[in-house]
DNA sequence: CTATAGACCTGACGGC
DNA sequence: TGCCGTCAGGTCTATA
Protein backbone atom coordinates (compact mmCIF):
# COMPACT_ATOMS: atom_id res chain seq x y z
CA UNK A 1 0.00 0.00 0.00
CA UNK A 2 1.18 3.34 -0.83
CA UNK A 3 3.20 4.80 2.60
CA UNK A 4 6.38 7.15 2.19
CA UNK A 5 8.58 5.99 -0.37
CA UNK A 6 6.01 4.81 -2.46
CA UNK A 7 4.59 8.37 -2.46
CA UNK A 8 7.65 9.97 -3.28
CA UNK A 9 8.53 7.16 -5.80
CA UNK A 10 5.03 8.68 -7.61
CA UNK A 11 5.97 12.13 -7.06
CA UNK A 12 9.64 12.00 -8.47
CA UNK A 13 8.71 10.30 -11.67
CA UNK A 14 5.33 12.52 -12.10
CA UNK A 15 7.65 15.64 -11.57
CA UNK A 16 9.10 16.18 -14.70
CA UNK A 17 6.03 15.70 -16.65
CA UNK A 18 3.83 18.07 -14.89
CA UNK A 19 5.97 21.00 -13.48
CA UNK A 20 6.11 23.99 -15.61
CA UNK A 21 2.87 22.77 -17.68
CA UNK A 22 -0.03 24.56 -17.61
CA UNK A 23 -3.07 22.55 -17.10
CA UNK A 24 -5.51 23.30 -20.23
CA UNK A 25 -8.09 20.98 -19.39
CA UNK A 26 -8.88 19.63 -16.16
CA UNK A 27 -12.05 16.14 -15.52
CA UNK A 28 -12.81 14.69 -12.35
CA UNK A 29 -15.84 13.40 -10.65
CA UNK A 30 -14.59 11.46 -7.60
CA UNK A 31 -17.04 11.61 -4.32
CA UNK A 32 -13.85 11.99 -2.76
CA UNK A 33 -12.78 15.22 -3.88
CA UNK A 34 -12.12 17.63 -0.89
CA UNK A 35 -12.94 20.70 -2.80
CA UNK A 36 -16.29 21.89 -2.33
CA UNK A 37 -17.65 20.39 -6.32
CA UNK A 38 -16.73 18.93 -9.48
CA UNK A 39 -17.13 22.33 -10.95
CA UNK A 40 -15.06 24.23 -8.45
CA UNK A 41 -11.87 21.44 -8.84
CA UNK A 42 -12.10 22.21 -12.34
CA UNK A 43 -12.60 25.74 -12.31
CA UNK A 44 -9.50 26.46 -10.08
CA UNK A 45 -7.28 24.03 -11.76
CA UNK A 46 -8.16 24.74 -15.41
CA UNK A 47 -5.54 26.99 -16.83
CA UNK A 48 -3.32 27.13 -13.66
CA UNK A 49 0.24 26.50 -14.35
CA UNK A 50 2.11 23.66 -11.87
CA UNK A 51 4.86 25.00 -10.57
CA UNK A 52 5.85 22.59 -8.00
CA UNK A 53 5.68 18.60 -7.32
CA UNK A 54 5.70 18.21 -3.49
CA UNK A 55 5.41 15.51 -0.60
CA UNK A 56 4.48 15.40 3.00
CA UNK A 57 4.44 11.93 4.54
CA UNK A 58 2.20 10.32 2.34
CA UNK A 59 0.44 13.66 1.00
CA UNK A 60 1.37 14.69 -2.50
CA UNK A 61 0.76 18.09 -3.73
CA UNK A 62 1.19 20.58 -6.40
CA UNK A 63 1.39 23.95 -6.02
CA UNK A 64 -0.39 25.86 -9.19
CA UNK A 65 0.50 29.38 -10.02
CA UNK A 66 -2.59 31.04 -8.58
CA UNK A 67 -1.95 29.77 -5.19
CA UNK A 68 -4.00 27.13 -5.07
CA UNK A 69 -2.55 23.73 -4.56
CA UNK A 70 -4.19 20.39 -6.37
CA UNK A 71 -3.81 17.47 -3.49
CA UNK A 72 -3.32 14.06 -4.03
CA UNK A 73 -3.53 11.16 -1.73
CA UNK A 74 -3.07 7.40 -2.91
CA UNK A 75 -4.84 6.05 -0.37
CA UNK A 76 -4.72 2.42 -0.75
CA UNK A 77 -4.89 2.04 -4.38
CA UNK A 78 -4.98 5.22 -5.82
CA UNK A 79 -2.44 5.86 -9.03
CA UNK A 80 -1.08 8.57 -10.94
CA UNK A 81 0.91 8.28 -14.50
CA UNK A 82 0.96 9.92 -17.62
CA UNK A 83 -0.27 8.75 -21.26
CA UNK A 84 0.84 10.12 -24.51
CA UNK A 85 -2.68 10.71 -25.89
CA UNK A 86 -4.19 13.78 -24.81
CA UNK A 87 -7.61 15.06 -25.40
CA UNK A 88 -10.51 12.75 -23.82
CA UNK A 89 -14.00 12.54 -25.48
CA UNK A 90 -17.45 12.64 -22.89
CA UNK A 91 -17.64 9.33 -20.82
CA UNK A 92 -14.07 7.63 -21.91
CA UNK A 93 -12.70 7.10 -18.73
CA UNK A 94 -13.02 3.75 -16.81
CA UNK A 95 -14.84 4.26 -13.91
CA UNK A 96 -11.58 3.99 -12.05
CA UNK A 97 -10.26 7.20 -13.42
CA UNK A 98 -11.25 10.05 -11.27
CA UNK A 99 -8.93 12.70 -12.42
CA UNK A 100 -7.38 14.03 -15.67
CA UNK A 101 -5.67 17.05 -16.97
CA UNK A 102 -4.45 18.06 -20.23
CA UNK A 103 -1.12 19.32 -20.38
CA UNK A 104 0.50 21.59 -22.65
CA UNK A 105 2.57 18.69 -23.65
CA UNK A 106 -0.22 17.36 -25.62
CA UNK A 107 -0.34 14.49 -23.10
CA UNK A 108 -2.82 13.86 -20.34
CA UNK A 109 -2.13 12.69 -16.37
CA UNK A 110 -4.52 10.20 -14.97
CA UNK A 111 -5.44 9.63 -11.25
CA UNK A 112 -7.12 6.47 -10.82
CA UNK A 113 -8.61 4.87 -7.56
CA UNK A 114 -10.38 1.66 -7.87
CA UNK A 115 -11.39 1.77 -4.08
CA UNK A 116 -11.42 5.32 -3.41
CA UNK A 117 -9.50 6.07 0.06
CA UNK A 118 -7.45 7.80 -1.83
CA UNK A 119 -8.36 11.71 -2.27
CA UNK A 120 -8.07 14.46 -5.08
CA UNK A 121 -8.23 18.28 -4.30
CA UNK A 122 -7.63 21.98 -4.41
CA UNK A 123 -6.90 23.45 -1.65
CA UNK A 124 -5.20 26.95 -0.68
CA UNK A 125 -3.80 26.22 2.63
CA UNK A 126 -2.35 22.87 3.73
CA UNK A 127 -2.85 22.19 7.13
CA UNK A 128 -1.31 18.76 6.97
CA UNK A 129 2.11 20.66 6.81
CA UNK A 130 1.90 21.56 10.28
CA UNK A 131 -0.29 18.60 12.04
CA UNK A 132 2.13 15.97 10.53
CA UNK A 133 4.86 14.79 12.77
CA UNK A 134 8.60 14.83 11.33
CA UNK A 135 9.75 12.43 8.21
CA UNK A 136 12.07 9.48 9.64
CA UNK A 137 14.06 10.68 6.11
CA UNK A 138 14.48 14.11 7.20
CA UNK A 139 18.27 14.85 8.63
CA UNK A 140 16.40 16.68 11.71
CA UNK A 141 14.34 13.45 12.48
CA UNK A 142 14.27 13.86 16.31
CA UNK A 143 14.91 10.93 17.75
CA UNK A 144 15.28 12.23 21.29
CA UNK A 145 12.31 14.19 21.10
CA UNK A 146 10.81 11.52 19.91
CA UNK A 147 11.83 8.46 22.27
CA UNK A 148 10.38 11.44 24.91
CA UNK A 149 6.90 11.46 24.04
CA UNK A 150 6.48 7.79 22.90
CA UNK A 151 8.21 6.88 26.29
CA UNK A 152 4.69 8.95 28.14
CA UNK A 153 2.31 6.89 25.46
CA UNK A 154 0.27 3.70 26.48
CA UNK A 155 -0.31 3.06 22.98
CA UNK A 156 1.26 -0.44 21.45
CA UNK A 157 4.21 1.09 19.61
CA UNK A 158 3.13 -0.04 16.02
CA UNK A 159 -0.23 1.73 16.75
CA UNK A 160 1.82 4.84 17.71
CA UNK A 161 4.32 4.92 14.88
CA UNK A 162 1.13 5.02 12.64
CA UNK A 163 0.15 7.71 14.54
CA UNK A 164 0.59 10.46 11.67
CA UNK A 165 0.53 13.35 13.66
CA UNK A 166 3.94 11.95 15.89
CA UNK A 167 5.39 10.58 12.78
CA UNK A 168 4.50 10.99 9.36
CA UNK A 169 5.35 8.16 6.28
CA UNK A 170 5.22 5.03 8.29
CA UNK A 171 1.82 2.65 7.25
CA UNK A 172 1.17 -1.17 7.80
CA UNK A 173 4.41 -2.14 5.75
CA UNK A 174 7.30 -0.10 6.86
CA UNK A 175 5.93 0.41 10.58
CA UNK A 176 6.17 -3.86 11.17
CA UNK A 177 10.07 -3.65 9.11
CA UNK A 178 11.17 -1.15 11.87
CA UNK A 179 10.03 -3.16 14.53
CA UNK A 180 11.23 -6.05 13.25
CA UNK A 181 14.28 -4.83 12.99
CA UNK A 182 14.44 -3.25 16.40
CA UNK A 183 13.70 -6.73 17.42
CA UNK A 184 10.37 -5.08 19.36
CA UNK A 185 7.02 -7.14 19.47
CA UNK A 186 4.38 -4.64 17.54
CA UNK A 187 2.03 -4.93 20.57
CA UNK A 188 4.40 -3.89 23.18
CA UNK A 189 3.08 -0.93 25.30
CA UNK A 190 4.77 2.41 23.92
CA UNK A 191 5.78 3.13 27.53
CA UNK A 192 7.53 -0.46 28.20
CA UNK A 193 10.13 -0.06 26.12
CA UNK A 194 13.53 1.44 27.26
CA UNK A 195 14.87 4.63 25.80
CA UNK A 196 17.47 2.11 24.04
CA UNK A 197 14.53 0.48 22.45
CA UNK A 198 13.29 3.34 21.26
CA UNK A 199 16.20 4.99 20.17
CA UNK A 200 16.98 1.52 18.16
CA UNK A 201 13.32 1.72 16.38
CA UNK A 202 13.60 4.99 15.41
CA UNK A 203 17.10 4.99 13.98
CA UNK A 204 16.10 1.85 11.89
CA UNK A 205 13.02 3.89 10.10
CA UNK A 206 15.34 6.03 8.15
CA UNK A 207 17.48 3.72 6.27
CA UNK A 208 14.42 1.15 5.74
CA UNK A 209 12.56 3.84 4.04
CA UNK A 210 15.56 5.12 1.92
CA UNK A 211 16.07 1.62 0.92
CA UNK A 212 12.25 1.67 -0.13
CA UNK A 213 12.64 4.76 -1.82
CA UNK A 214 15.59 3.36 -4.12
CA UNK A 215 13.97 0.05 -4.74
CA UNK A 216 10.67 2.48 -6.18
CA UNK A 217 8.46 1.00 -3.19
CA UNK A 218 6.88 -2.42 -2.35
CA UNK A 219 4.47 -4.04 -4.31
CA UNK A 220 3.00 -7.27 -2.48
CA UNK A 221 2.11 -10.78 -3.86
CA UNK A 222 -1.63 -9.63 -3.93
CA UNK A 223 -0.74 -6.74 -6.09
CA UNK A 224 -2.12 -3.24 -5.33
CA UNK A 225 0.68 -0.48 -5.70
CA UNK A 226 2.36 0.42 -9.14
CA UNK A 227 4.60 3.09 -9.36
CA UNK A 228 3.67 6.10 -11.72
CA UNK A 229 5.46 4.05 -15.23
CA UNK A 230 3.08 1.31 -14.36
CA UNK A 231 6.44 -0.93 -12.66
CA UNK A 232 5.95 -3.02 -9.45
CA UNK A 233 8.06 -1.29 -6.34
CA UNK A 234 11.04 -3.69 -6.20
CA UNK A 235 11.11 -3.20 -1.72
CA UNK A 236 11.04 -6.76 -0.34
CA UNK A 237 9.93 -6.72 3.27
CA UNK A 238 11.71 -9.53 5.37
CA UNK A 239 8.58 -9.59 7.84
CA UNK A 240 5.21 -7.58 5.80
CA UNK A 241 3.11 -9.95 4.14
CA UNK A 242 5.33 -13.16 5.09
CA UNK A 243 3.41 -15.24 7.71
CA UNK A 244 4.58 -19.05 7.65
CA UNK A 245 8.52 -17.99 5.89
CA UNK A 246 11.30 -18.42 7.75
CA UNK A 247 12.61 -15.76 9.32
CA UNK A 248 15.37 -14.27 8.01
CA UNK A 249 17.57 -13.92 11.18
CA UNK A 250 16.86 -17.28 12.83
CA UNK A 251 14.68 -19.43 10.66
CA UNK A 252 11.48 -18.64 13.35
CA UNK A 253 8.55 -19.15 11.53
CA UNK A 254 6.67 -15.71 10.99
CA UNK A 255 3.94 -15.55 12.76
CA UNK A 256 0.30 -12.58 11.96
CA UNK A 257 -1.80 -11.13 14.14
CA UNK A 258 -3.95 -7.98 14.40
CA UNK A 259 -3.93 -5.00 16.46
CA UNK A 260 -6.75 -4.34 18.43
CA UNK A 261 -10.41 -5.50 17.82
CA UNK A 262 -12.29 -3.26 15.85
CA UNK A 263 -13.94 -3.44 12.60
CA UNK A 264 -10.75 -1.40 10.90
CA UNK A 265 -7.78 -3.46 13.17
CA UNK A 266 -4.48 -3.41 11.30
CA UNK A 267 -2.66 -6.47 10.83
CA UNK A 268 1.05 -6.88 12.37
CA UNK A 269 3.64 -9.43 11.32
CA UNK A 270 6.11 -10.69 13.24
CA UNK A 271 8.74 -13.36 14.47
CA UNK A 272 8.18 -14.97 17.75
CA UNK A 273 11.81 -15.53 18.14
CA UNK A 274 13.36 -12.23 17.30
CA UNK A 275 10.50 -10.14 18.63
CA UNK A 276 9.07 -11.45 21.80
CA UNK A 277 6.12 -10.36 23.97
C1' DC B 1 -6.26 14.69 26.19
C1' DT B 2 -5.79 9.57 25.42
C1' DA B 3 -7.04 5.17 23.71
C1' DT B 4 -10.10 2.43 21.18
C1' DA B 5 -13.85 1.36 17.85
C1' DG B 6 -16.35 2.10 13.60
C1' DA B 7 -17.02 3.66 8.83
C1' DC B 8 -15.72 4.24 4.24
C1' DC B 9 -14.89 1.11 -0.42
C1' DT B 10 -14.51 -2.70 -3.91
C1' DG B 11 -11.24 -6.18 -6.22
C1' DA B 12 -9.51 -10.59 -5.08
C1' DC B 13 -10.10 -14.91 -3.22
C1' DG B 14 -11.89 -19.13 -0.92
C1' DG B 15 -15.67 -22.23 0.05
C1' DC B 16 -19.48 -24.73 -1.53
C1' DT C 1 -20.01 -22.01 -13.11
C1' DG C 2 -21.39 -18.78 -10.07
C1' DC C 3 -22.86 -16.91 -5.79
C1' DC C 4 -21.53 -14.91 -1.48
C1' DG C 5 -18.98 -13.90 2.62
C1' DT C 6 -14.50 -12.26 4.09
C1' DC C 7 -10.32 -9.67 3.85
C1' DA C 8 -7.25 -5.69 2.84
C1' DG C 9 -5.84 -0.72 5.22
C1' DG C 10 -5.20 5.10 5.30
C1' DT C 11 -7.55 8.31 7.67
C1' DC C 12 -11.41 10.68 9.63
C1' DT C 13 -14.95 10.71 13.19
C1' DA C 14 -17.27 9.16 17.42
C1' DT C 15 -17.20 7.66 22.11
C1' DA C 16 -15.78 6.40 26.89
Amino acid sequence: MPELPEAETVRAQIEPHVVGQTILDSFAKTAHLTSPSVEEFIERTRGQKIIGAKRRGKQIYFPLGNGDNLLVHLGMTGRLHVEDQGEWKPGEFSKHVHGAFLLESGKRWIFTDPRTFGELGVSRELPFLSKMGPEPIDPDFPIELLVEKLSRKNLKIKAAILDQSLIAGLGNIYADEACFRARIHPETRANTLSPEQLRELLSHMRPILEEAIRARGATLKDGGYLDANGQFGEFRPQIYGRKGDACVNCESVIERGVLGASKSARSFHFCPSCQPK
